[in-house]
DNA sequence: CTTGGCACTCGGGAACACAGAGTGCTAGAC
DNA sequence: GTCTAGCACTCTGTGTTCCCGAGTGCCAAG
């Protein structure tokens, strides 16, 4: 049904529509790229095409433009993911190697991949989910409140203000602080609930109350911080694209953590590490734009999901590019601290 | 120069121009305000007010629209701040009663601010200037490694990995953590710097080039983190205005913290809570915006600026309302915290 | 299967007219 | 002196018409 050359035409319209933002007509195609037949038997191919829904012409008499479907093919079969210059790799490099903490990390990757793609970066934070507890600190506020601190080996800190209630000393906030480190150092946060579950049984009956309202907050910590938190940055790159549903949707859904998160993906399939291209109507929400994000972290350790999203007219093969090459090094980065 | 009627002419011009978005002749002006003159002297008045500056037409034989000029002299002189509903009150003293921490109460109040006004809100992160240090934590990460974690009055929390030029023992670590706190619990991050200025020289020998790299690290985050953070929330609300100076322009300075910062405005003068409105050209950059903002804090202790930022064409009394009220609301959280 | 030719179809831009809103000015009324 | 009514004038925005050209689909010939 698709003969070669007829691929090689839906590529053709493809890289053209994207380059020039304009239906491409059979004649240009013919000459532009040296396909070595006349613009009527590329228009023949472009019927062929238009009939299995892989183009469309927005008037009759215009030139054709490509489908979700259409860029569908085009980035399973007919395009290749260009690597970055070597200039562009060693910013990337110096970029992130400046970063002085997690926070730090994630804002300059989220910069880092706007600037780079000339598209909406969005980042997801390291989820708490595979991480291990690396530190428990229990602050007195003052007799009645307490400020709980839990660092964990992504270099992720989570802070809570606890109202315990009674009064509680020093020396009893350092023994439960204590017994919560020797607890808990070094397990996964996926494990402490079960870990915690029997703690207060085995303190003195008075410290009980205080340990229980802790150790709650704690494990709200845990479920409501799980893998909540998305940045975005490049927003002024939507200025000029136009998007069929409109601009603001587009704003909206980015600052809807929610919407992002399912836009980003689900990284429970198989392979986390391999690039996400969701296309137009592929998207659950927001039908007119395109994802590319893949999963970064350390080794084998996922961790969270990066990409980018941009308008259905996108260089694919470019923006593919730059994610994985960010998605690498920040993995890197991550790993190394 | 300029009567009462004048003065109520231009008041009329500003409220209907903001209202409809469309430039205000006469004829309606005299129809929808009961001024209780004829069109004819309305017009009399609007050339009065054209030649003062104060308004001006966008072509000959089109309705009037306010100047910079007009809307400044209508800030100050005839419009009144315009409290908020009892259920707008209710429903901010809800929304930001939830917060958890900081971080939370931050993004919460950006969110309510640009909701409110259906404008872009920007919220500056409590500065450390006046903060006092609340307690300094030491976690070895290795023998070479130890996490900083500074947590301040205001329940922020600054983490940094620091990299020791030898290693180190958790008994030196405790120490050395005992050391600092002892020293600087309480202070004021100002005074921080010659707090610990001679502190190695108290410290036994080898325990001094592991002290000086954590001291530097310390310093080294006040300086950075200076009111450094800002958020904004509500970008979806730019789509629908138009802005004289592109959308992208005010996109992009929304992302550059030190523009936002700029715009924002200093917090040193003489009354930091008052509202501070710019107007258009007033704006240091962003020529075609308009920002209202105010300094918040709990009490007399002024942390930092919210505002929002907005058409010059904005509805001033009710956006200064919500400004003015939110920042209240924060403060009051902040000093309860 | 490919190619050249040809009639057909629209979209988009240029030219044009026109209605309507708004103004400035002047002369008269209070 | 101030306000009002009337009037001529000047625009913009809109709707209409027209035409060019790009691009197509189809057909017949190579």
């Amino acid at each position: 049904m698709l003969d070669d050359r007829k691929l090689a035409v839906l590529r053709a319209i493809v890289e053209d529509y994207v380059s020039t933002n304009e239906p491409v007509g059979s004649k240009a195609l013919a000459e532009r790229h040296n396909l070595k037949v006349s613009p009527a038997t590329v228009r023949n191919d472009m019927a062929a095409l238009e009939e299995e829904g892989y183009i469309t012409q927005p008037h009759t008499s215009a030139g054709r433009v490509p489908t979700d479907k259409g860029y569908r093919l085009f980035v399973d079969r007919l395009s290749q993911v260009k690597p970055l210059s070597g200039a562009e790799r060693r910013a990337i490099e110096t970029f992130l190697a400046g970063a002085v903490d997690l926070d730090d990390v994630v804002t300059r990757t989220v910069r880092l991949l706007a600037q780079l793609t000339r598209q909406v970066a969005v980042v997801q934070y390291p989820t708490l989910n595979r991480s291990t507890v690396r530190h428990v600190e229990l602050v007195p506020l003052n007799d009645r409140r307490v400020m709980f601190v839990l660092i964990t080996n992504t270099g992720r800190v989570e802070q809570r203000v606890v109202e315990l209630p009674e009064a509680i000393d020093d020396t009893r906030i350092a023994h439960l602080r204590a017994v919560l480190n020797a607890c808990l150092d070094g397990c996964g946060l996926s494990s402490v609930p079960e870990l915690v579950a029997d703690l207060p049984e085995r303190l003195a009956p008075e410290d009980r109350p205080a340990a229980a309202t802790i150790l709650s907050v704690l494990l709200e910590t845990l479920v409501e911080r799980h893998d909540e938190k998305i940045v975005f940055a490049g927003a002024a790159n939507l200025a000029g694209a136009d998007f069929t549903t409109g601009l603001r949707d587009v704003l909206e859904a980015l600052e809807e953590q929610v919407v992002l998160m399912r836009l980003l993906g689900e990284t429970t399939n198989d392979t986390p590490s391999a690039l996400t291209v969701r296309i137009g109507s592929e998207n659950p929400y927001l039908r007119g734009t395109s994802i590319v994000a893949t999963g970064y972290g350390s080794g084998d350790n996922q961790l969270a999901r990066l990409g980018v999203l941009g308008p259905t007219r996108m260089d694919y093969p470019v923006t593919m590019g730059a994610v994985r090459a960010v998605a690498r090094y920040v993995s890197q980065i991550l790993a190394a601290s």
